[in-house]
DNA sequence: GTCTAATAATTCACTAGTGAAACATATCGA
DNA sequence: TCGATATGTTTCACTAGTGAATTATTAGAC
């Protein structure tokens, strides 16, 4: 009974890793086919535009923390935003090290397409669960992300 | 009133969108690290090589199937655990189209390593939300999972 | 039986992330 | 004020995924 027991328990962890996966892949999926759809960008590409919106004199590391990805993955990301014509790095004046990120014209558009029609996925994920189911799935995912950090800082030996 | 509240419920569905990209990054980076320690490879692999030892005549097609991956995917990742030598493959005696997958002594070797020992970060977890809360997490995934499924058939057309 | 359809894999070009090492510039302490 | 250290960014090599196009091979419809 108590080897079954286990059994059990170590499906269900496994089942949370795969299904945690499945669903993060599946949405961005999703949302990126109709993000494109509206406004010809991909979910992460919206996540820096916005982000560069919102503030009002940011840089690359202070993105990187913001967003939770290392430097390399913001430098890349830039680059093809930049590529795309959405964004604009100058020198920043009082310290020459860091680029001071700023949207194009058509950078501000494509967050403006966005914002203007809710995605259908978007919608359906609020009819499922609801404004408080909405919450409380966030909140466990809160709780999984402090999870991570607590275990990754005694990896890390922090 | 009304646009407080659009504006309040907008916020709340990005942030699922965000904080379950985040959640699902860090948790694979977590466990990468940790099975990585204890058996060699990484999360995504060990699903492969799990699944391969499961089933009794595995192709490609249907690993993609099983682990909702595309085939360039698989294809992909049979070359590196090839290259790691953890797994085989010959051609199918009923279909000389498909490869019949097989794991090599290293690659058991792999997964006994990796069942051996308990993750810490899945002990985390089982003790932060009890085995119930985390039937309750996965449903909710499911639920997710089933949506995304649902607006994607909508989506291509099916 | 043969032509057509579907199926199994692969290739290619791409996005998006990690981690380690390197480089330039700031900043702090003695 | 100089030297060590910290910070901001980039580069490189890598994993892991998508989607479209292509190549083999099989299976069906007639």
């Amino acid at each position: 009974m108590g080897a079954r027991q286990g059994q059990v328990t170590k499906t269900k962890k496994t089942r949370l890793y795969s299904r945690l996966q499945i669903a993060a892949q599946l949405l961005r999926k999703v949302t990126d086919r109709q993000l494109v759809e509206v406004a010809g960008i991909t979910a992460p590409q919206l996540g820096v535009l916005t982000r560069v919106s919102a503030a009002r004199e940011l840089n690359q590391t202070s993105l990187a923390r913001d967003l939770r990805l290392n430097d390399s993955a913001i430098t890349a990301m830039v680059k093809r935003l930049m590529g795309l014509g959405l964004l604009e790095k100058t020198r920043s004046e009082t310290d020459s090290r860091s680029w001071v990120l700023k949207l194009t014209p058509d950078g501000e558009q494509a967050i403006a397409q966005s914002a203007a029609r809710m995605l259908s996925i978007n919608e359906r994920i609020e009819a499922e669960f609801g404004a408080d189911g909405l919450d409380a799935f966030v909140d466990k995912l809160n709780r999984l992300i402090e999870i991570c950090d607590e275990e990754q800082a005694v990896d890390t030996g922090v």
